[in-house]
DNA sequence: ACTTGACTTAGAGTTTACTCCAACTGCTAC
DNA sequence: GTAGCAGTTGGAGTAAACTCTAAGTCAAGT
């Protein structure tokens, strides 16, 4: 695949691809006689993976720690395991801080609209 | 209350209180006669509202522009709901997304663990 | 051979949200 | 009255994650 087809295949722009490569989030993709980088199903694969985890808020940095492991082999299997366990915890915590949000935002616009409805009143903030 | 009180008492820096009022975020923060800014209780509480809605994603530029719309009054009531609740529909989406990737980093996990007893594959990514 | 369009690279520029700096002011304590 | 500290301002600097530009290459079509 090139990466017009990957680019728009995972709605990531083939700069954002390029920039992800250059920092070693993905490693070994192949190129064409042409030099033309030519990916992989894996490599596709991969990139779901990163955006996912891009979307998740677990910065490039990490995720190129993740990768840099990988390439040390097998012998980084608890290390790798590890680090996504610390990455899920403090996700777990961002989902709850979210939770929390979501529900003042929802008493907030609760207030909102009575407000409009007594027609009368002005608020805090 | 001194800009370091409430920094100490937000955990938020005296440097981001001074930049979220340039941003128009804290439109009428009162000095002494020497200058020197004098927050009040409501500054405060409109503050970790700052601070929560920050926390959530929700950027300094649509922080700005609500308070923007509260400067001009009741008439803006209806706009300044139709904010929150255009941000609170982006939030719920947001949590949803990072509901899945959490799973799926429950189960990448699991997946390291198996491997890591049998002590003999490695994965691909 | 020549144009066209997609691709390559290195490196510069952009955006967001701070964070830091320099130069200055105004209390308070000695 | 002056040292020291907390505060002020305007503006420069930074980090992260892209995003864009310039200059060039390559393969296909005319």
């Amino acid at each position: 695949m090139t990466i017009s087809q990957v680019s728009k295949r995972c709605n990531i722009s083939p700069d954002t691809l390029r920039y992800y490569e250059k920092e070693g989030l993905l490693s070994g993709v192949g190129r064409t006689e042409g030099g033309v980088r030519n990916y992989t199903e894996q490599d596709c694969k991969q990139i779901e993976f990163i955006k996912c985890m891009r979307g998740a808020g677990l910065s490039v940095a990490v995720l190129k720690q993740y990768f840099e492991l990988f390439k040390r082999g097998k012998r980084t299997l608890k290390a790798r395991r590890d680090l996504l366990a610390t990455e899920r915890k403090s996700l777990q915590v961002r989902l709850t801080e979210l939770q929390n949000t979501l529900s003042r935002l929802d008493y907030k616009i609760s207030v909102y609209d009575k407000a409009l409805k007594s027609k009368t009143k002005e608020l805090k903030f």
